[in-house]
DNA sequence: ATCCTCCCCTAC
DNA sequence: TAAGGTAGGGGAGGAT
């Protein structure tokens, strides 16, 4: 199941997808989508349980594993689990320092539920006589649970979870305190909990026990589950069950069994809307005098509640809480104190994506531009403005709770919430509340414990992202099925437009599309009709829950006059504070200040939004849907890091995603953004468990020439942004990686296509044209002849014949039309350079030879022995006989590194961004070269001793930096003696007092020093070395591409020269470098002015026409 | 003037 | 326990 596919899938159809889009790209494992299938079969009805399914667990890193080691695994790790719980800082101790007798020293307790005295008070007095307090339940470490009262409903539980644990009234704690000695426990037992035995000693956990205050039976709304089938995975940890057999989350199915049977019962029961008699009845909307039914039509708010919702199926399956699951995917890094931390789940970024409803919201958009591909209908907007129009705004009703409650007719009256977790003293945010609910003021956002604070018996409902999104797909469906314009808002609102030619009544329209969304989804939505944007979604507010409104122009202003500001989209909580401070609350006050006014205080922009939107005007378009302009992710929760390590690790996870979601949306981008959160220094851990706190937003960004998606690429790139927030990585409390300046991926580079040479040159030919609107002509042509004449002069001494006779061009780019891809003209066989073309690697030759109908290899054939073979050096690099070694922390010899370890995780542990460890070592990848004197010690340092040894011997010959000197230097006595040493020597003779012309090309003074090496060494036939140094010169060309936009010159000019040295040298170890090369000019050079350099690697004779036909800006 | 970077604000 | 993301708009201030 691929990304592609799901684009293609037929709209109509239920196509698999994933609301996670990086999970679809990831996985890719089907294996899983039986056993998923049948489970999301029997969950429907519950709703999904806490999480975990057979997705995340074939993706853990135990996904191979045999059950049995799996077994054994998660035992020990529970036992650490476990340990680690035991010192954990959720309770508190007061151990040696309380100033009372110490009367409940081995005393732990919990307090469940209200309290007199309160749980703080209960606290105070623990802490204070040496006893302990627990935040959340344990039985190893609680010893007595206190407990003033409990509904019924919660003893049974209560019963179960305490496992035989004392269950003790507050007094107990006050009266041994009055006593100053701890009384015995007993006579304060719990009344209805005295002489009961504890026979259900299994519960899922405290916190599930928790979600059962309200029940319905014994049916646990947030398991999903029976009380009684639920095992405590604090203790037991999770079964090999648990891991293997729950169902996915992330949701991929839609055309699962179920739904069919759902919309088939749905379609069962007939519905009806009676739109004839609808009035104006809502009272807010009354005291605007817009209740003339002519005028205003809403549905009575009960007319459609007795619509007949689908019937509800009976809880059937029971699924194994996610709790254990939870305990049991996440390994152990080290001791920490956060059980939901970084420190704790390596794969946390994956796992904390797949729980989050902000995730889910924050990538719905662009799920839903797979499925309806844009642009088909948006010039027909515009056209249309014309015409009078008018916009319909559908949202959903509490859309989370509708969803999850639909099979549950019995709670639609009563308040219900979705939420995490169901603890009543949790920092769990509710996501959505329905509306019986909001009648106590719980809203979207708040804590779980002030939701129940407010309404104790409000019942919690788990997530279910699936079903989200399979309603808002039914919701879209609908919505497209009526009309062609519409702009999706969110997974539960949009906007339509509607010309008064086509419809004539958008009132109608309107009821007809609830009608349909209720019987589709078997959930409620509501209606705002007007003449623009703004007025359509005032105008929904108005007429929730399940209704429809509709605000006639003329009445406007009646309307907005009262309306406090804070109901203006646009207008959040800091708007409102500014204005009030003004004495402004109204539309109607915020109407009387001059817009110019306005535009002073809060700038041009949006003091006309204010200006306007008080007066009910609004001039954006429905439906222009821009291509997305940035892609990014971030995590503000539960990021802890204790070392560089831990940061690191994280970080490389979120460039993956990023990486990943950039190929999902087809795009490239050039700016790289990393935000930071970092703790203020002031404050104190944050209220929200796991949560961010009060932080300063930092960030870094950096523009490179050539966009990219290429994880490799953005790694590199953002472990130098991190490097420049010189962070103290404890501090970090959020990170984030966004990705802007974004192009799109042209289909003629996209699939198997995109590295073949043909596209290359095809793109290359393409996007010349933008070579123009790049730097100044002037500048190219004076740069041109320099650096012709310094490539002529360096290659000479390698290839004299690679390059061909330069070509001044003409500058004339005003006639100049760049040709499309399919006039991109092949070179003439003859034009070739055999050479060059022969030396390619196999798969790139048969790649040409392919372009040119295979009639490459019969000219190869005939002139064979003629000409390149002699010109070869023969290297025969024995293992190992290059050392070569760009890691910063590694200077041993011979030290073989793997290409795709080049940056890995561990390897930036020292250098600036590293704050307070380690500075005195310079971090090699913040080293950003500007001029020819800066020479970076620590690149240096980082070379094999030898050729540090020879770099000295060189550089002091015409121009050695003063920073070199500071390197500590012992050369070694075994490369005094070594027989390739002897290069040094007579290179530097041949430098000394006449350094080449050449040098000059090379303004970063590393790949200067490299490439005098590399000289060096080939004169030398030192092969060995010669290797060596080519690969630093790569990695140095490859991190100015990535880094640089000063140095991308010289970038290109050291790739093409390597190209040159790689190719033509024929050195077999380094093919992989080739292709690093063709790789980084490919992607690099399509926008370069020095284009025409890499042509001449392959079409050196070419050149002349190239130049001409790519007009001015080609400068050899 | 216009662009760029580093923020802040807003909505779902 | 708990999963505070994502993307666009826009302002301030500096570089050009
Ligand atoms: N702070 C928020 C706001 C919204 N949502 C999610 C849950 C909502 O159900 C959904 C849609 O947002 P709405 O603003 O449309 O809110 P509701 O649909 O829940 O209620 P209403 O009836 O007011 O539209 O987005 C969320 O998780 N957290
Ligand atoms: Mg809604
Ligand atoms: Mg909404």
């Amino acid at each position: 199941m691929s990304f592609n596919s799901s684009r293609s899938a037929d709209s109509g159809s239920k196509s698999k997808r994933s609301f996670n889009s990086i999970s679809s790209n990831r996985s890719g494992n089907s294996n899983s989508s039986d056993n998923s299938k049948k489970k999301k079969t029997t969950q429907k009805t519950l709703g999904m349980a806490w999480g975990s399914n057979s997705r995340s667990a074939s993706r853990s890193s135990f996904r191979n594993s045999p059950f049995s080691d799996f077994g054994s695994y998660m035992a020990v790790k529970n036992q650490k689990l476990q340990e680690q719980f035991e010192a954990e800082a959720t309770s508190s101790s007061n151990s040696g320092s309380s100033n009372g007798k110490p009367i409940f020293q081995g005393v732990s307790i919990f307090v469940d539920g209200f309290t007199v005295p309160s749980s703080q008070e209960l606290k105070g007095y623990m802490l204070k006589h040496g006893g302990r307090f627990e935040n959340y339940f344990s039985r190893h470490r609680v010893t007595h649970i206190i407990c003033s009262n409990l509904p019924d409903s919660k003893i049974k539980n209560l019963r179960s979870f305490s496992a035989g644990l004392p269950v003790v009234k507050p007094a107990w704690l006050l009266d041994s305190v009055g006593a100053n000695k701890l009384l015995s426990w007993v006579p304060y037992q719990l009344d209805q909990v005295v002489g009961e035995t504890h026979n259900q000693p299994k519960l899922s956990s405290f916190f599930a026990l928790k979600s059962s205050a309200v029940s319905v039976g014994s049916t646990n709304y947030v398991t999903g589950q029976e009380n009684s089938e639920i095992e405590d995975p604090s203790l037991k940890g999770g079964t090999i069950n648990d891991a293997d057999s729950s169902g996915p989350c992330g949701y991929t199915d839609h055309s699962k069994p179920c739904s069919r049977d759902w919309d088939d019962s749905v379609h069962g029961n007939s519905t009806s809307v009676r739109s004839g008699e609808v009035t104006c009845h809502d009272g807010k909307f009354s005291e605007g005098n817009l209740s003339e039914p002519s005028n205003c039509l809403m549905l009575d708010k009960g007319s459609v509640d007795d619509l007949d919702q689908p019937s509800p199926c009976p809880p059937s399956a029971s699924v194994v809480s996610d709790n254990a699951k939870k305990s049991t995917s996440s390994a152990i890094t080290g001791p920490s104190k956060q059980h939901h931390s970084t420190l704790v789940d390596p794969n946390f970024v994956e796992n904390y994506f797949k729980k989050s409803r902000l995730h889910f919201i924050g990538t719905w958009r662009s799920r839903y531009r797979k499925r309806f591909p844009s642009s088909k209908y948006s010039s027909s907007i515009v056209n249309a403005s014309a015409q009078r129009t008018s916009v319909i705004h559908v949202d959903m009703d509490c859309f989370f709770v509708s969803v999850v409650i639909r099979n549950h007719p019995e709670l639609r009256d009563k308040p219900v919430a979705v939420c995490h977790s169901d603890n009543p003293r949790g920092t769990a945010e509710i996501s959505s509340a329905n509306y019986p609910a909001r009648d106590y003021g719980v809203r979207a956002g708040i804590f779980v414990r002030d939701a129940k604070a407010l309404c104790p018996h409000l019942t919690i409902f788990p997530y279910d992202f699936e079903a989200y999104e399979e309603v808002a797909d039914q919701l879209y469906d609908i919505l497209h099925k009526h009309c062609n314009r519409i702009q999706a808002v969110s997974c539960d609102e949009a906007f339509i437009e509607v010309t008064d030619s086509e419809v004539e009544d958008p009132q109608f329209l309107a009821s007809v599309i609830r009608k349909e969304i209720v019987e589709t989804t078997g959930c409620t939505a509501s209606a705002g009709i007007s003449g623009n944007l703004l007025m359509a979604r005032l105008a929904t507010k108005v007429a929730k829950p399940n209704g429809q409104c509709c605000i006639p122009s003329e009445k406007v202003d009646d309307y907005l006059n009262d309306l406090p500001i804070k109901s203006l989209p646009g207008i959040g909580r800091v708007l409102e504070e500014k204005l009030k401070r003004k004495q402004i609350q109204t539309c109607g006050q915020l109407r009387m200040i001059p817009k110019e006014s306005l535009q002073k205080e809060f700038g041009v922009k949006t003091g006309d939004m204010l200006w306007n939107y008080s007066r009910g005007v609004d001039n954006r378009l429905v439906g222009v849907i821009q291509e997305s302009k940035s892609v990014g992710a971030e995590v503000n929760w539960g990021v802890r890091f204790n070392d560089m390590k831990d940061c690191q690790h994280f970080l490389m996870n979120l460039c993956k995603e990023v990486s990943l979601r950039l190929q999902g949306c087809a795009v490239e981008g050039r700016t790289f953004t990393l935000k930071i959160k970092k703790r203020r220094n002031d404050a104190e851990e944050p209220v929200k468990y796991m949560g961010c706190g009060d932080c300063e937003n930092l960030s870094h960004s950096m523009t490179v020439p050539m966009a990219t998606d290429d994880v490799d690429i953005i790694r590199r790139l953002t472990t130098q942004l991190f490097g420049s927030f010189h962070i103290d990585v404890k501090d970090i409390r959020g990170m984030g990686l966004q990705v802007s300046k974004l192009e799109s991926v042209d289909t003629a580079k996209q699939g198997h296509e995109r590295n073949s040479i043909r596209s290359w040159l095809a793109s290359a030919s393409a996007s010349s044209k933008q070579q123009h609107e790049i730097g100044s002509p002037a500048k190219e042509s004076a740069s041109g002849e320099i650096d012709k004449q310094h490539i002529d002069e360096s290659l000479g001494r390698f290839s004299t014949d690679l390059m061909g006779p330069a070509v001044q061009i003409g500058t004339n780019p005003s006639n100049f039309e760049a040709p499309s891809n399919q006039d991109f003209a092949l070179p003439d066989l003859g034009d070739l350079d055999l050479g060059v073309v022969e030396s390619l690697p196999p798969d790139l030759f048969s790649e040409i030879n392919d372009i040119y109908d295979g009639k490459l290899i019969n000219l190869m054939s005939k002139k064979k022995g003629k000409s390149v073979a002699q010109e070869r050096v023969q290297v025969a690099l024995k293992e190992g006989g290059g050392p070569f070694c760009c890691d910063p922390a590694c200077v041993n010899e011979n030290c073989v590194v793997d290409k795709e370890e080049k940056y890995p995780v561990d390897k930036i542990q020292s250098g600036p961004s590293n704050v307070g460890i380690s500075t005195e070592v310079p971090n090699k990848l913040d080293f950003m070269p500007s001029s020819l004197s800066q020479v970076d010690t620590s690149v240096l340092q980082q070379l094999p001793e030898e050729l540090r040894v020879d770099i000295l011997q060189v550089l002091p010959a015409h121009r050695q930096p003063e920073c070199v000197s500071d390197i500590n230097l012992d050369p070694p006595s075994k490369a005094k003696k070594s027989p390739e040493n002897q290069a040094s020597v007579s290179s530097k003779e041949l430098w000394a007092g006449n350094p080449p012309e050449w040098v000059a090309m090379f303004k970063h003074s590393n790949c200067y020093i490299f490439r005098i090496l590399a000289d060096m060494y080939y004169r030398s036939g030192s092969t060995g070395r010669l290797s060596a140094i080519l690969q630093c010169t790569l990695s140095e060309s490859q991190t100015l591409l990535d880094a640089s936009n000063d140095g991308w010159d010289d970038a290109i000019c050291c790739l093409c020269d390597l190209l040159k040295q790689y190719i033509k040298l024929r050195v077999e170890t380094d093919i992989e470098e080739i292709y690093v090369c063709f790789r980084l000019l490919k992607r690099f050079t399509t926008k370069s002015k020095l284009l025409s350099q890499v042509y001449n690697v392959i079409f050196p004779h070419l050149q002349a026409s190239v130049g001409e036909s790519y007009g001015g800006s080609l400068n050899i």
